[in-house]
RNA sequence: GGUUUGGUAGUUCAGUUGGUUAGAAUACAUGCCUGUCACGCAUGGGGUCGCGAGUUCGAGUCUCGUCCAGACCGCCA
C-alpha cells in the first residue's frame, strides 16, 4: 500500500495515527537543525517535520530532496508548535521516521504554484505539470462537478443519455467540418460531428422522448478565447413539448447547476428577451444584463440640425455612463481611438458631457442649443454627472458597434462583476440571416428549426422578417447555448429547403435520411445544446475556456504538448489513398 | 485572410538618444541557521537578446523580411 491518507485530510484529530502519505515536493525548508517538506497532491499539502535531534541522517537525506520529487514518507502525525492557519492541514505535520523517493524529477521548468512564474506558452507545452497546479486542477474539479450535476438532474427528469457516432457524413452548410479519410472507400471522407443535431432528432423519431448526451463536437474555424476547435456540449432533445416546456426543464437545470456549483440559488424566473429588443437595447444578441446602461434610439431626436453625419445616418443611437461626465479630452480622444480601431470600425464618437452643475457641454455644440442637448442626454438615460456617448450608421451595424463600446465602459467601471450571474433567455430569434456575399438567406440556427405559426404566411413574402421558434440561454454576456423547436412536417420542411435555396436533389443528398424518417411518425420535437466548456468557464470566474479543459489547443489549433497536427508517413497516405499537393 | 501586442538568463521581466563587461526578481548550486510555511542570510554558476538580411565606425535598441505566442475582426448554420 502506497499510502493510508491524501495530503490534503489530516485534521487535528488524527493527531497520534501511524499514517503513509504519498505525493510530490512542493518545496524544501532547510532551517539548519530542522528541515520541513511539503508534500502535495491534488487533495493539498501536508507538511514533513524533520530534526537532526531524533534522526540526523533521514534530516540530511530530507535536505536533499528536489521539487517534484515523488515521495512516500511513513511517520506518526503531530500537532504543529507553530501553525499554519493558512492551510487545511495547517495544524498538524508528520513527524517522519522513514520515507522513500518513488521517482525524481528534474527541475521542472516553471514553478508548481499557484501563482507560477510559466507563460502561457511553457504551462501548454507542459501541460501536464500545469495541471498539478491548484488553479486548474479546481477549473477540472469544477468542470467534473457540473458533467455530475448535468447528469443527476436530466436523469432525474427522465433523460437518457444515448451516444451518437463521431464519424458521421459531412454536410457543407455551417461550419467547415473536420474530415476523417476513409481507407476501406478511396477518395470518400467522414466527417466529424459538429453537433449530433440530425442524430438527435432521429432518436426523436425513434421515440426517445428525452434525450441528452455529454458530447464532444468538432470545428474547423478559427479560435478564440471561447472557442477551441474541440468542444462539449450538453446536447438535448426533448419529444411532445413547445418552447415553453424546454425554457421550463432548462432553466431547472440552470438553477440546479448554481445551487450545486456555486451555491446560488435563482428564485425568480430568468428574464426572457426578444432578439429585436436585445439588438437595440444591448446592441448584442447575447447581452450582459448584469449592468444597465441601454442603449437609446436619438435618430429622430438629433436630425434636421443641419449636422451632417447625423442627417445622412440611418440610426443614431447612445449610451449614459453614469459618472463619467469628468472624462477629459485626452480620454475622449482614446475612446474615440478605440471605437474607431478596424475591430469595431465606427466613423466617429460624439459625445455630450451631461456635467454635475447641470451645464451641457459636447462635441456637437455648434449644432444644438444646450436645452436640446439636455433634451437628448435625458432621452440616452443621463443623470447630471453622467457622459453620453453616441454613435451612428447603418442600424445592425451601428447597433453592433455600441454593444462593444457599452461593454467596454462596463469593464472600464467595473460593473461586470466575475462573481455576479445574470441569465436570461434571448428569444423570438429571426429565422433567416441575410448574406450579402452569397446574396441569399441562411438559416439563422439550422434548416430544421421551426418558424413561428404566426408568421407562415410572411415565409415567402417576407423572410428578413419571420420569426423562430429559436431561443439561447445567455449568461453575463456569454452565449452558454441555444435551440429550438425543430420541424416535424415534411411540408413545411420542404418548404423551408425551398426558401434557403436547396433544389430537391441537394436537400435529398444531403439530409435524405432525416426526410425520410419524417416520413414515419415524426413526433413534434425540440432541445438544446449547452457548451460545457464556456459554461464551466464562466462558473470559475475564468477568461477563457483554456483553464476548464485539461489539454487545450492553442491559437493556431496545435496541441504544442504532443506536437499535433503532423504529417503522416507516405505509407499511411498511401493506404489513404490520398496524395499531399505540394505548398 | 486582416488588425494589434509581445519574443532578452531555466522562468517572469527591465534595458533611456544606437555607445564600456546586457541587469533585477525568482529558480538552480554551495554554505550558515531549531518552528519554517513565498523562511532568512551569504556566495556562485547561468545569455545565439526568436531567426535572417540591411543601415551604421558601432544594433538588444533603427529598417525590411520571416517564425512563434496572445487578444481581437473576418469566420463560427
Amino acid at each position: 500500500m502506497y499510502r493510508t491518507n491524501n495530503c490534503g485530510e489530516l485534521r487535528i484529530s488524527d493527531v497520534g495515527k501511524e499514517v503513509t502519505l504519498a505525493g510530490w515536493v512542493q518545496r524544501v525548508r532547510n532551517l539548519g537543525a530542522m528541515t520541513f517538506v511539503d508534500l502535495r497532491d491534488r487533495y493539498g499539502i501536508t507538511q514533513l517535520y524533520f530534526n537532526v535531534d531524533t534522526d540526523k541522517e533521514l534530516c540530511e537525506a530530507a535536505r536533499k530532496l528536489g521539487r517534484e520529487y515523488v515521495l512516500q514518507a511513513i511517520g506518526t502525525v503531530t500537532e504543529r508548535t507553530s501553525k499554519n492557519p493558512d492551510l487545511p492541514t495547517g495544524d498538524i505535520e508528520i513527524t517522519v521516521k522513514t520515507f522513500n523517493i518513488l521517482n525524481k524529477s528534474e527541475i521542472p521548468p516553471f514553478t508548481i504554484e499557484d501563482n507560477t512564474d510559466g507563460g502561457e506558452d511553457l504551462l501548454m507545452k507542459y501541460r501536464y505539470l500545469d495541471i498539478r497546479r491548484r488553479p486548474i486542477i479546481k477549473g477540472l474539479q469544477l468542470r467534473n462537478k457540473m458533467s455530475f450535476e448535468v447528469r443527476r438532474y436530466l436523469d432525474g427528469h427522465n433523460f437518457m443519455e444515448v451516444e451518437t457516432p463521431m464519424l458521421i457524413k459531412s454536410t457543407p452548410e455551417g461550419a467547415r467540418d473536420y474530415v476523417v479519410p476513409s481507407r476501406i472507400h478511396p477518395g470518400e471522407f467522414y466527417a466529424l460531428p459538429q453537433s449530433p443535431q440530425q442524430y438527435k432528432q432521429l432518436l426523436m423519431v425513434a421515440g426517445i422522448d428525452r434525450y441528452y448526451q455529454i458530447v464532444k463536437c468538432f470545428r474547423d474555424e478559427d479560435l478564440r478565447a471561447d472557442r477551441q476547435p474541440e468542444f462539449t456540449q450538453i446536447d438535448c432533445e426533448m419529444s411532445f413539448v413547445e418552447q415553453e416546456d424546454v425554457l421550463q426543464v432548462f432553466e431547472g437545470l440552470a438553477k440546479h447547476l448554481f445551487k450545486e456549483v456555486r451555491g446560488i440559488e435563482f428564485k425568480d424566473a430568468f428574464p426572457r428577451i426578444t432578439w429585436h429588443k436585445a439588438m437595440e437595447e444591448y446592441g448584442s444578441d447575447k447581452p450582459d444584463i448584469r449592468f444597465g446602461m441601454k442603449i437609446h434610439n436619438i435618430t429622430e431626436a438629433v436630425k434636421g440640425h443641419n449636422f451632417k453625419v447625423f442627417d445622412d445616418a440611418e440610426y443614431i443611437c447612445a449610451i449614459a455612463v453614469g459618472g463619467c461626465a469628468n472624462y477629459s479630452r485626452k480620454q475622449l480622444d482614446e475612446l474615440t481611438e478605440w471605437v474607431k480601431r478596424p475591430q469595431i470600425g465606427a466613423k466617429g464618437l460624439v459625445y455630450i458631457k451631461y456635467n454635475e452643475d447641470n451645464t451641457i457641454k459636447s462635441s456637437v455644440d455648434k449644432f444644438y442649443t444646450p436645452e436640446q442637448l439636455t433634451e437628448i442626454a435625458k432621452m440616452s438615460g443621463a443623470g447630471t454627472g453622467d457622459l453620453v456617448l453616441i454613435l451612428c450608421g447603418k442600424k445592425l451595424q451601428v447597433l453592433n458597434q455600441m454593444g462593444t463600446l457599452r461593454i467596454e465602459m462596463g469593464n472600464r467601471l467595473g460593473l461586470r462583476d466575475k462573481n455576479i450571474f445574470a441569465p436570461l433567455w434571448v428569444i423570438d430569434f429571426p429565422l433567416f440571416e441575410w448574406d450579402d456575399e452569397t446574396q441569399r438567406f441562411y438559416a439563422m440556427h439550422h434548416p430544421f428549426t421551426s418558424p413561428k405559426k404566426e408568421d407562415y404566411d410572411i415565409l415567402e413574402s417576407n423572410p428578413g422578417e419571420a420569426r423562430a421558434n429559436a431561443y439561447d440561454l445567455v449568461i453575463n454576456g456569454v452565449e452558454v447555448g441555444g435551440g429550438s423547436i425543430r420541424i416535424h412536417d415534411s411540408a413545411l420542411q420542404v418548404r423551408m429547403f425551398k426558401l434557403l435555396g436547396f433544389t430537391e436533389e441537394k436537400a435529398q443528398e444531403q439530409f435524405s435520411c432525416l426526410i425520410n424518417a419524417f416520413k414515419y411518425g415524426a413526433p413534434p420535437h425540440g432541445g438544446l445544446a449547452f457548451g460545457l466548456d464556456r459554461w464551466a468557464a464562466l462558473m470559475n470566474g475564468s477568461d477563457t475556456i483554456k483553464d476548464v479543459i485539461a489539454f487545450p489547443k492553442n491559437n493556431a489549433a496545435r496541441d504544442v504538448m504532443i506536437d499535433a497536427p503532423s504529417p503522416i508517413s507516405a505509407d499511411q497516405l498511401d493506404e489513404l489513398s490520398l496524395t499531399i499537393k505540394p505548398q
